[in-house]
DNA sequence: AAGCGAGCCAACCGCCCATAG
DNA sequence: ACTATGGGCGGTTGGCTCGCT
């Protein structure tokens, strides 16, 4: 016995998303945040099932996401981190501003494990109840990697079984805390996923749904993440959708972000 | 130039978990 | 306590691109 799915797929659209779509789903949440993504296609105009439009989002159109090349240092930490947390994606990806977990996923799939097996490297989870013993065989290694339990360690502080809402302490061999370190770019990554319900927040407290939605979410957007956007950041996803916004939503924007006005 | 295969990446699927009612 | 619902996550797939033959 399955869940019901997710909406209704009849009549849905499905694969490649038009400039159109990304212009209407991006255009809705400037303008109205999310307030449940089920109903955001509906709202938006848009065939598409809500959690596809979500999937848009957060890959693609969402302000901070980072394009392009994923560098060596990266990809050192990548594989550092996978040894530590196995094939937990978005964990991993909170450790690099921009990036998703769907591109971590599809980057080590891709060419680090490639990589790994061309060096001979068999890589695994350490410490994942010891269940990674056969560690030369590649194929092994892989499925180890996502079976394996990651060397996480629940912050006692936390309430059992909270899901994705736990917080986590990474620990080194000697067994030191290695979160520190990762905290704010932890809150830069948070602050462009969160950025949508910020503009919901926004939007419900002026009780509006109006054009200048944008512009009041926006403020409480800065106010609150600011300093997590940079320039680049915004001139980036400035251009992958201005071409979809008038010229003075784009404006709107701009100023809304103040950006380059330190 | 055409055919083929590998690589890459966006998107989908199904399951799990949290939470509201 | 139980159920329904929505969000999130990891695995997988499909299709496009590019290089090689």
């Amino acid at each position: 016995m399955g869940r019901q799915p997710c909406c209704e797929k009849i009549g849905l659209k499905r694969g490649a998303w038009t400039l159109e779509e990304d212009q209407k789903l991006t255009n809705f949440i400037l303008n109205n945040g999310i307030q449940c993504w089920r109903h955001v296609p509906k709202r938006a105009g848009l065939k598409r099932c809500g959690k596809s439009c979500r999937l848009r989002w957060i890959n693609y159109l969402r302000p901070d996401v980072k394009r392009g090349a994923i560098s060596e240092e990266e990809e050192d930490q990548i594989i550092q981190l996978h040894s530590r947390l196995g094939n937990r994606w978005s964990k991993i990806a909170l450790h690099f501003p921009g990036r998703t977990d769907n591109e971590i996923k599809n980057h080590w799939n891709c060419k680090i494990k490639k990589k790994l097996r061309l060096n001979g490297l068999a890589h695994g989870p350490k410490n994942n109840h010891d269940e990674g013993t056969d560690l030369n065989s590649t194929n092994s290694s892989e499925q180890q990697a996502s079976k394996c339990s990651p060397k996480e360690v629940q912050n006692s502080t936390t309430t059992p079984n909270s899901g994705s809402k736990q917080s986590y302490i990474l620990q080194n061999e000697n067994g030191n805390d290695m979160s520190c370190g990762s905290s704010l770019n932890d809150n830069i990554i948070r602050s462009g996923s969160d950025a949508a319900s910020i503009i919901l927040q926004a939007d419900d407290s002026s009780g509006n749904s109006s054009g200048s939605t944008t512009f009041s979410a926006g403020m409480v957007l800065e106010e609150e993440y600011r300093c997590n956007f940079s320039e680049e950041d915004f001139g980036n996803w400035m251009e992958s959708v201005e071409a979809f916004l008038s010229w003075d939503e784009c404006n709107n924007l701009e100023d809304v972000f103040n950006v380059g006005d330190d």
